[in-house]
DNA sequence: GCCGTTTTCGGCCCGACTGTTTTCAGTCG
C-alpha cells in the first residue's frame, strides 16, 4: 500500500452513485485497520479491515454492480459489518461514522510514528496518551531530551532506538527499492555462501519475493550444527558490515553499508524527472553512503527448507498454508511440517523432531498437496487455489530468456545519451532480435522533444539500417515509434499524418503535477479517449508513479485496461507498458494479472536512456513474472517479423 | 469483524528477539 498519501477520506466526486471507486474503498479500509490498530482495538477486528482491503484490490469486478446486486456480501472477507459500510458510501456517497470518527480523532503524525522501526501501535499509543506526544518532531525532542525512558515499559535503550529509528525513517522512509535490495542482497548472499562450513545461503523475503520495495535483507543459511559458532563468528567478519544490531543463537540482525562492494557502488545514469522526484544530487549522495538492514538466519540443513519458505513469506501466504496444514492434522513453522498427534505439548525445536521430512521447498507444498509456487507469486493472490492438485495449474512464468526486444527507448534525437547506432549495436549485443526506438515527442521541451521532421528523419535511418541488415543477413530490426505525450483533452503531440508513418506510439502522460491534481473520473476518462487514437499502441508508464517519489496521479487502471481490451476486440493493436525502470515497475504487477485476464499484452519496456540501460530489462521480467506473465503474455516474446505484422 | 462438513459462539498462525521485567509485553516477520 502507497504510503505518504492523504489519510482523509475521499470526497465523493459525483452526482449518483457509485460514489466512490474501489480503489479509493481499498484505501479507506486499509485506514481503518491501520487507525484501529492505534487506538488498541481487538487484533482479530484490525485484521477483518486489512483482509477486507486486500480483498476488495484484488477484485477485478466493478464494486458499483458488485453494491447494486448485494453480491458484495459472498466476497470471502466481506462479512454483514463491512458490506453495509461499503454500500453505504459507495450508493449514498457518506462514509460510516465510525470511520469517520476514526480518522478525524487521530493525529497524522501517529500514523507516520508507525513507520519508525522496533515502534508500533501500542506504543505509541502510550507515548500519545503520556506524553502528549502527536508527531514525530515531537517524539524526536522527547527522545532527546530523556523524557521517553522512564516511562514504563520503556528504558533507555528504547529511547535511543526510537532516535536511530527516526533518522532510518528519515533517510529512506524506512523501505527500499528492489533494484537496492537484490543488490546489496545477492551481494551478501554470496559472500556468506562461499564461507567454510555454509552448505547452503539464500536470500528470502520481499526481496526474493521481487515486491518492488523491501524492507530488509532475510538470508537464510544452512549450517550443521558442530559449525554453526564458527560460521556465525565468520559472518560477523566479513566486510560490508556496518554495525552489529542484535545476535541470537538462530538470528544475527546487521547494518550493511556499501563497503560489502568490493567494486564500489554507483547508481548509474537516472533519468532527469525522475532524479527530481526522489530528491535530486541529494539522493545520490544518499544513497552512495547508504545502509540496509538484513537478517541472518542459521539453521540446520534438515530445517532449511522449511526456514526458507517461511521466511519468504508473504505473511499472507504463510497463512494460508498453515490453514492447509492445520486441516491436515499439522503444523507449519519455520523448523518443520509436524504431526500434533505426535508432538502433542512439544514446541519449537522439540516438536520439529517429528517433522516431515523435506529437501526442498517442492517436498514442503507436496506435503499440502500443492505444487511448488515460485516466490513472486506466494501473495496469497489466488496462487494457493491455482497450485491446488486438480487446480488451474500455475502460469509457466516469463523469463530473460525470452526476451527478444523492447520497444520504449530513447536516443540523442531527445533526451537519451547513446546515438541510434549504439543503441542498435548494444541491443544486438544483448542477443536481441529487435529494438523499438521512441524519442520524446516535441510538446516535451524538458526533454528536448523531437520536432516533427527530426523524427521522420530518424525514421529514414532507420529504413537504411534495415535494409543494411537484411542486405547481410543479419538478423536484427529497429522499429521506429515515438513516445507521445498526451496533451490536454486525450490528444497526441504530432499529426495523423506524421504518427501514420510510425511503427508504434507510445502514449504517456507527463504533465504529473496537473494529472496529480485532478480527480480519477477526468483521468481515466482522458486516458481512454487518447487510447482510443487509432495511431496509439501503448499506454506508457500507466500511473507515472516514482517509487520512492511520488504516487502515480489518481486513475481507475482497471476501467483503462477494459477499455483497451476492447478496442482489441475491434480488431486495433493495444500493448500496455511495464515500464522496467527500477524507479517506475509500472505497471503495478497486482494489474499485471488482470491485463492477462483480458489478453491485453504486456510491453515489457527498459525506457532506456543509455545503453546501458537497456539492462532494467531484468527488473521488468522480475516484476512481470509476479504478475503471473507467461512469454505468451509479453510482446518482448514476439520474434521481428511476428511483431511488424501486429504493429502493421 | 469474519467465519462455519466440530455452524451462530468461540475461535482467529506462530515463534524469536529485545528490553523490560522477575514472568512478560511489544514488535517483527
Amino acid at each position: 500500500m502507497a504510503g505518504g498519501g492523504s489519510w482523509k477520506l475521499p470526497e465523493p466526486r459525483r452526482a449518483g452513485p457509485p460514489f466512490f471507486t474501489r480503489s479509493q474503498v481499498a484505501s479507506v479500509l486499509h485506514q481503518v485497520g491501520v487507525l484501529l490498530e492505534l487506538q488498541g482495538a481487538n487484533p482479530f477486528r484490525i485484521r477483518s479491515y486489512a483482509n477486507g482491503s486486500r480483498m476488495l484490490g484484488s477484485l477485478t469486478a466493478d464494486l458499483g454492480e458488485l453494491v447494486a446486486s448485494g453480491e458484495l456480501i459472498e466476497v470471502k472477507g466481506i462479512g454483514k459489518g463491512l458490506a453495509g459500510g461499503i454500500s453505504q458510501a459507495v450508493e449514498q456517497g457518506v462514509w460510516p461514522e465510525d470511520w469517520v470518527a476514526l480518522h478525524e480523532g487521530t493525529p497524522a503524525g501517529l500514523i507516520e510514528m508507525l513507520g519508525i522501526p522496533n515502534l508500533g501501535p501500542k506504543r505509541i499509543k502510550q507515548l500519545h496518551e503520556e506524553l502528549g506526544l502527536d508527531d514525530v518532531e515531537a517524539l524526536q525532542g522527547a527522545a532527546e531530551s530523556g523524557e521517553i525512558a522512564p516511562l514504563d515499559g520503556f528504558g533507555e535503550k528504547s529511547q535511543s532506538k526510537i532516535l536511530s529509528g527516526i533518522e532510518l525513517l528519515k533517510r529512506f522512509n524506512a523501505r527500499r527499492r528492489l533494484d537496492i535490495g537484490m543488490r546489496y542482497g545477492q551481494a551478501f548472499e554470496e559472500k556468506i555462501a562461499a564461507l567454510e562450513g555454509v552448505e547452503k545461503a539464500t536470500l528470502a523475503g520481499s526481496t526474493r519475493r521481487r515486491l518492488e520495495t523491501i524492507g530488509d535483507l532475510d538470508i537464510v543459511v544452512a549450517v550443521e550444527a558442530e559449525n554453526h559458532d564458527d560460521v556465525a563468528q565468520a559472518i560477523l567478519g566479513l566486510s560490508g558490515i556496518a554495525d552489529v544490531k542484535g545476535a541470537g543463537d538462530s538470528k544475527i540482525s546487521l547494518i550493511l553499508d556499501t563497503s560489502l562492494f568490493d567494486e564500489g557502488f554507483t547508481l548509474g545514469h537516472i533519468d532527469a524527472n525522475v532524479l527530481e522526484a526522489i530528491g535530486g544530487e541529494a539522493y545520490e549522495q544518499l544513497e552512495s553512503s547508504g545502509t540496509i538492514d538484513a537478517q541472518v538466519r542459521l539453521v540446520s540443513p534438515r530445517a532449511f527448507p522449511y526456514t526458507l519458505a517461511y521466511f519468504t513469506g508473504s505473511k499472507e501466504h504463510n497463512i494460508r498454508l498453515r490453514q492447509r496444514a492445520i486441516e491436515r492434522g499439522l503444523r507449519l513453522n519455520e523448523f518443520g511440517l509436524i504431526p500434533e498427534a505426535e508432538a502433542g505439548d512439544l514446541k519449537g525445536q522439540e516438536a520439529a523432531k517429528f517433522s516431515l521430512p523435506a529437501k526442498d521447498e517442492a517436498e514442503i507444498y507436496a506435503h499440502l498437496d500443492l505444487a511448488w509456487v515460485p516466490p513472486a507469486l506466494r501473495e496469497d493472490m489466488g496462487e494457493v487455489e491455482a497450485a491446488e492438485i486438480g487446480g488451474t495449474g500455475l502460469p509457466n512464468l516469463v523469463c530473460m530468456n525470452s526476451i527478444h526486444g523492447a520497444l520504449h527507448n530513447h536516443t540523442v534525437l531527445s533526451d537519451g545519451q547513446a546515438t541510434l547506432e549504439q543503441m542498435a549495436e548494444a541491443a544486438i549485443r544483448l542477443g536481441w532480435d529487435w529494438l523499438g526506438i521512441s524519442d520524446h515527442s516535441q510538446s516535451l521541451r524538458i526533454a528536448n522533444g523531437a520536432i516533427a521532421e527530426d523524427l521522420l528523419a530518424q525514421g529514414r535511418k532507420i529504413s537504411t539500417y534495415n535494409a543494411q541488415w537484411a542486405e547481410q543477413g543479419i538478423n536484427f530490426r529497429l522499429f521506429h515509434g515515438v513516445e507521445s505525450d498526451i496533451l490536454e483533452g486525450g490528444k497526441l503531440d504530432y499529426s495523423d499524418e506524421v504518427l501514420g508513418q510510425l511503427d508504434h506510439v507510445i502514449a504517456s502522460v507527463h504533465a504529473i503535477t496537473k494529472w496529480s491534481n485532478r480527480d480519477e473520473m477526468t483521468n481515466t476518462e482522458e486516458l481512454i479517449k487518447c487510447l482510443e487514437h487509432p495511431a496509439t499502441t501503448i499506454l506508457g508508464h500507466p500511473t507515472g508513479r516514482i517509487l520512492q517519489g511520488r504516487d502515480g496521479f489518481p486513475v481507475d487502471m482497471h476501467a483503462v485496461l477494459r477499455a483497451m481490451a476492447e478496442l482489441r476486440a475491434d480488431g486495433q493493436v493495444k500493448f500496455v507498458e511495464l515500464n522496467a525502470s527500477p524507479y517506475r515497475l509500472d505497471l503495478d504487477w497486482r494489474l499485471c494479472k488482470y491485463a492477462k485476464e483480458l489478453a491485453i499484452p504486456v510491453s515489457i519496456n527498459p525506457d532506456a536512456h543509455s545503453v546501458g540501460g537497456l539492462a532494467d530489462i531484468h527488473y521488468g521480467v522480475e516484476v512481470a513474472r509476479k504478475g503471473w506473465l507467461s512469454s505468451e503474455d509479453v510482446v518482448n516474446y514476439m520474434r521481428a517479423e511476428q511483431l511488424g505484422e501486429v504493429l502493421n
